[in-house]
RNA sequence: GCGUCGGUGGCGGAGUGGUCAAUCGCAUUUGACUGUAAAUCAAACGCCCUCGGGCUACGAAGGUUCGAAUCCUUCCCGGCGCA
């Protein structure tokens, strides 16, 4: 029996994208579906039972941070994610590979996965940089230091596998390296080549364990911003037996609709594919678009509990002080909870006086709003109008 | 009334002769947030202008000094103690 099935419905004339449902242990999930992330085995702020009634999919967890805390082994003991974290939907969890950028060349130069012009500069050598990291790469695997109490860890591909075969999610990802977006193009290749060693290495380990009946495994395709390099990674993990793909790694703002056309044409067309860690409205149009049937991103909740609301109209920030007084909801066009039932004046308040209940309201309208963005252009590509879709959001949203 | 301690920027609270437009915290304003190191971070925050600078400021008014938020005098206001 495989782990996953996924069957194509439809498909986006001229282009690359499509629908379709991938059928996993915990459920199917329509896709293009936005996965959620629930990195410590919790979304940030809901409950599960929130989760499901905005109109969550699937969840995404990180082997690194349960690895740390409280420990894949209690986690395994728990009954496993969907269990312990008590989401009965489908789950994934992430290999740990962005923590090696996060953690390593991108820490402490609040640098993200999308590169702005200008930013260039920021690679510049920061002294006692190798002190200050906190994951260093070799040829086998990675040291992290544990950002919680400074412990030194080794994670190898067969480590991260052990440790999401322990976590038990329906979907897990081969470990690579998501590299910075400011190294050379040799060591983009250098990196590349260790994420293509690691791909078949948690490949062979995961195919050696029973928990293959199961889970599924997602190899991940880097390269950078390179056409070579990422059409070369897709053509080398396209002909491994994964069970789906990853596109990651970090991308400047407009070459990622490329980076994303390289990898997908390439890939082969009957796996789930996933670009990781992405979630800006006008990127979710270009990935549907693309052909990418999956997406994580962590933005809607941070962004929630720092103030900063999706609506039709683009972003606000409910700390702006225009809002202590517009008793108007979010977006009066939102069907969510939170919208339903608040105001932008309750949630400026919430926001202000510190209250917990502020991150709550506001995540669960974030998540609403670029889940049923998704779910909608999912129709749309069903219905045949997507690029009308696509030209009336992205015209409001940006105007 | 006498004695005593104190009055600093929206608030709290440093500073006690020059390096003070004044540490710091809060509040405020704005910005950022894309496989979560994040309910976080950054910037601005007396007034005027362009970096730089100019102007007005530490209860009020005088004074000492090259120079005062800092010392002196008087006054106003507040806490506490004694009458």
């Amino acid at each position: 029996m495989r782990p996953l099935n996924f069957k194509i419905d439809k498909k986006l004339e001229g282009k690359l994208g499509r629908t379709g449902v991938l059928s996993t242990p915990h459920g199917d999930i329509q896709t293009p579906a936005f996965v959620t992330v629930g990195t410590k085995a919790t979304v940030k702020a809901l409950t599960p039972e929130m989760v499901k009634d905005l109109g969550a999919q699937v969840v995404l967890a990180n082997t690194y941070h349960l690895y740390l805390e409280p420990g894949d082994e209690i986690v395994r003991d728990a009954g496993g994610i969907q269990k312990f974290m008590n989401w009965t939907g489908p789950t994934m969890t992430d290999s740990g590979g962005f923590q090696v950028f996060s953690l390593g060349a991108a820490y402490g130069k609040g640098l993200g996965k999308i590169l702005k012009r200008g930013e260039e500069e920021l690679a510049l050598p920061v002294l006692n940089e190798e002190i200050s990291r906190k994951a260093i790469i070799d040829p086998n695997g990675v040291m992290f230091r544990s950002h919680i109490d400074g412990s030194s860890h080794y994670f190898t591909p067969e480590k991260s596998i052990e440790i999401q075969h322990n976590l038990g999610a329906d979907m897990i990802f081969a470990f690579d390296e998501c590299t910075s977006p400011h190294e050379s193009e040799h060591y983009q290749a250098e990196a590349l080549d260790r994420t293509h060693r690691w791909a078949k290495r948690s490949l062979e380990y995961h195919h050696s364990k029973p928990n293959k009946e199961t889970q599924g495994l997602f190899g991940i395709v880097q390269g950078g911003r390179s056409e070579k390099l990422r059409k070369e990674s897709a053509e080398f993990l396209g002909a491994l037996p994964f069970d789906g793909y990853g596109i990651g790694g970090s991308f400047e703002k407009e070459d990622m609709n490329k980076a994303v056309e390289w990898c997908n044409s390439i890939l082969p067309e009957d796996k789930p594919r996933h670009l990781l860690g992405i979630g800006e409205p006008t990127d979710l149009f270009g990935a549907v678009e693309n052909g990418c049937d999956l997406f994580d991103c962590v933005a809607p909740t941070r962004m929630a509990r720092n103030g900063g609301a999706h609506t039709r109209d683009g972003k606000i920030s409910l700390m702006n002080a225009e809002f202590r007084t517009d008793f108007t909801p979010v977006d009066a066009e939102c069907g969510c909870y939170t919208c339903k039932h608040y105001t932008k004046a309750y949630l400026a308040h919430l926001f202000r006086s510190k209250e917990m209940l502020a991150g709550t309201l506001l995540s669960i309208h974030n998540l609403y709003f670029i889940i049923h963005m998704v779910d909608e252009m999912r129709e749309a590509i069903r219905n045949n109008i997507f690029f009308e879709y696509k030209e009336n959001f992205l015209k409001r949203y940006y105007k």
